[in-house]
DNA sequence: GTCATGACTGAAG
DNA sequence: GCTTCAGCCATGA
């Protein structure tokens, strides 16, 4: 894995303001590369291998968590994101547009 | 080298 | 809302 391109996407996860969140297709298109969502999520996955970011501040497309990770939906109640159900925030109201 | 897996996406039922 | 199918690609066995 470049080194280049995952603190490239990393960069881009710095930059959601706190209450909005981004999805993985987002985060891959605003990094020249609309076709590797996955790779973005993978990073994040492993995020601490590189250094500490807001991952919890992506979601999928439709706006539901991470499945198996309980503790992302506290940390963005935290950050004042609305939440739509227990497993879902309202990207509608809290997309994040660059 | 091959195969299965996964924090994804979009279309379809 | 849900699942299934078909693409995408890095990782680990």
């Amino acid at each position: 894995m470049d080194e280049q391109k995952v603190y490239e996407i990393l960069s881009v996860v710095e930059e959601i303001p706190s209450g909005k969140v981004a999805t993985y297709g987002q985060i891959a298109r605003l990094t020249g590369q609309p076709n590797q969502a996955r790779l973005v999520g993978r990073i994040l996955s492993r995020a601490d291998h590189y250094g500490d970011y807001p991952c919890h501040r992506v979601v999928n497309h439709a706006g539901r968590l991470v499945p198996g990770w309980s503790s992302q939906k506290s940390l963005l109640e935290a950050e004042g994101v609305p939440m739509k159900s227990d497993t879902h925030v309202a990207i509608n109201s809290c997309k994040w547009e660059s």
